[in-house]
DNA sequence: CCGCTTTCTTACAACGTTGTAGACCGTTCT
DNA sequence: AGAACGGTCTACAACGTTGTAAGAAAGCGG
């Protein structure tokens, strides 16, 4: 009855009540190593009745593994990576795994020591979303933390990536504007200065889509963005306005950049679908609540999630030195209001 | 040059560099102890060389703080507990905490196993934000980790508290949708069954206002909700729509109940503010994109975050049996375009 | 030059856990 | 009957860190 003060039970305790080893008490907790069912049934009283929870710091050092891992996000406000963290946090759940969350703000110098395994060896491994990462600098990278990317592949990181098809995605939602017989679709999500993978891929599909419809590629309808938020989408959406030929539909690269637009639509006085389609990516819980309701890309997040943790804990578990993979999660238009009308005249 | 191939420099590692014992290295690195000046510089070049980093897990079994703090939100998707979430993470690194997010769904027994120190004592302390917490479950809790509450007090809950004022915040609110002349200011909200401590708070704060203007409180007005949420936002408006005498005006307690009705008003055809003026709570982000922008009740999440971070690595640091606090942080009324105009006719 | 303090450094043990190697038991085989 | 064998269980050491207590070196007055 030796109880130490507001302190939880340890292996010790929990034998000294049992009357067994301490390491059989392991054993029953981990429930590797064969227990007779008997003792094994006295440990598990003992445990219950002291409420014993393993000492998880004791076991990292002890087993090098920690149970947690970090997911490290350019802005957790941004509502695509909520949603993304929720699902991750899910999926870790699932596998009894924590989750640590780093908010990088898409700073490259954060980004790198994310992918370092932050500040300390707590981190049994790392999800990155990068934004604004220099591959260079993480070819180079010298703690070899275990280490999946999210999103876009860039040249050869030496990482495991998990990711949608963003041409394909892209391809459809330009199409599926084509298809309501719009003829001047902008595309907003282009980049300029470092042209980011996601931007790329997405606007190759764009391209491809034209290309098939054999529409004519105008540059004056994919105004550069800085980002892909609402400031940038309302900016990019004014100066189409400016135009002399304004488009008739757009393609969003995200769905805060379509919010933008859909602003920016609002105080021009356009109606959205009838004057405007919008199609949006990412499929963030708002576009259903819009008003418009907002088309958009839905990249199955749960899945996408599922697969960036399996890879992170596969390669925890496996060859460090394994070949790098890449998986794909999938993606479905998703049809709303903001494109639902044909052509108008 | 012993190093072992592909882990962390130790303690032991710097020590044998540096030509100095294991626990100088740990006097350096913590910087409690004094260590002469040339030791010290010494020591340090050889931290530096071989990029050595303090083992958190080894450290907290030593110490017993971990330098972990748990967040438990009830959805981390909604995103006032994103923004909240990002607001914390970024206090925290102020202080060098890491901070682990628990997603509870709002599920009471989810909510008071967090509240208990989730699965693992790795957790120095919880900060939780409750939805429907068990103050009563609560109150029993055994394992004691140091707990901070965001939001409001329900009953005497042996925790600290960190909050708005949000009997002020929905007088205010309130009172200027009665500035504005609308004497019909709905209220939506309001709760039946387990009347959370919000829902009370922000009905008295609009009840006190109806009152300090002199105008009869009407049931009618005040249609209850399920939860917070868009759909129930939406739900709530087509029932004050389908009243014999409709509201000018409504006053929601939380922005997406404001987001589901505006979506609802335009479903209706309605026109916000010239027929509806619609003021929310929480000042997320997408509120200055709605369409029209939201006026809301904004919180200081900055100063929130840093509060409450404050009191849990003060409660960890400090008498676990001190008396319970509650601190206040403060909020501002945004106005914005779906409160600009006076009662139209 | 001695003894005393002061300043700096060190050896040791412990935090709670698990891998290794071996001890002990009853059973089966020769 | 003795040897060999599974099946259970246990003692011990180690993971990287820090608090304690004590050791060594240097400075000082007598």
């Amino acid at each position: 009855m030796a109880q130490r003060p507001s302190k939880g039970a340890r292996l010790k305790d929990v034998a000294a009540r049992a009357d067994v080893s301490i390491k059989t008490v392991s054993n029953v907790v981990r429930g590797q190593v064969r227990v007779a069912e008997p003792t094994r049934q006295r440990v598990l009283r003992a445990i219950d009745e002291l409420d014993y929870r393993p000492h998880a710091s004791a076991r990292h050092l002890r087993t090098g593994r920690s149970g947690v891992i970090a997911l490290a996000v350019p802005e957790l406000v941004q509502p695509y990576f909520a949603e993304l963290a929720a699902a991750v946090i899910a999926a870790a759940a699932e596998s009894g795994v924590s989750v640590l969350i780093e908010d990088t703000g898409g700073d490259p110098a954060a980004e790198l020591s994310a992918a370092c395994g932050l500040s300390d060896p707590l981190i049994d491994g790392v999800l990155l979303s990068p934004q604004h990462l220099d591959q260079n600098a993480l070819a180079r990278r010298e703690r070899r933390v275990p280490l999946v990317l999210l999103g876009e592949r860039d040249y050869e990181v030496p990482a495991d990536h998990v990711l949608v098809d963003s041409v394909a995605a892209a391809r459809e939602a330009t199409a599926h504007l084509l298809a309501l017989g719009r003829r001047r679709v902008a595309a907003i999500g282009f980049q300029n200065n470092p042209p980011h993978a996601t931007s790329q891929q997405r606007a190759r599909g764009y391209h491809e889509a034209l290309h098939a419809a054999a529409v004519p590629y105008d540059p004056e309808l994919t105004p550069p963005v800085g980002d892909f938020s609402r400031t940038e989408g309302a900016a990019a959406m004014r100066a189409l306005l400016a135009l002399p030929e304004p488009p008739d539909a757009v393609f969003c690269f995200s769905d805060l950049l379509a919010s933008g637009v859909l602003r920016a639509a609002y105080d021009h006085g356009l109606r959205v679908p009838q004057d405007l389609a919008v199609v949006g990516f990412d499929d963030i819980e708002e576009t259903r609540f819009c008003v418009p309701s907002l088309s958009t890309v839905a990249p199955d997040k749960p899945q996408l999630a599922r697969l960036a943790v399996q890879a992170l804990l596969g390669r925890i578990a496996g060859d460090p030195d394994a070949p790098h993979t890449t998986r794909h999660a999938t993606h479905r238009l998703v049809r709303r209001e903001s494109s639902t009308l044909p052509t108008a005249g």
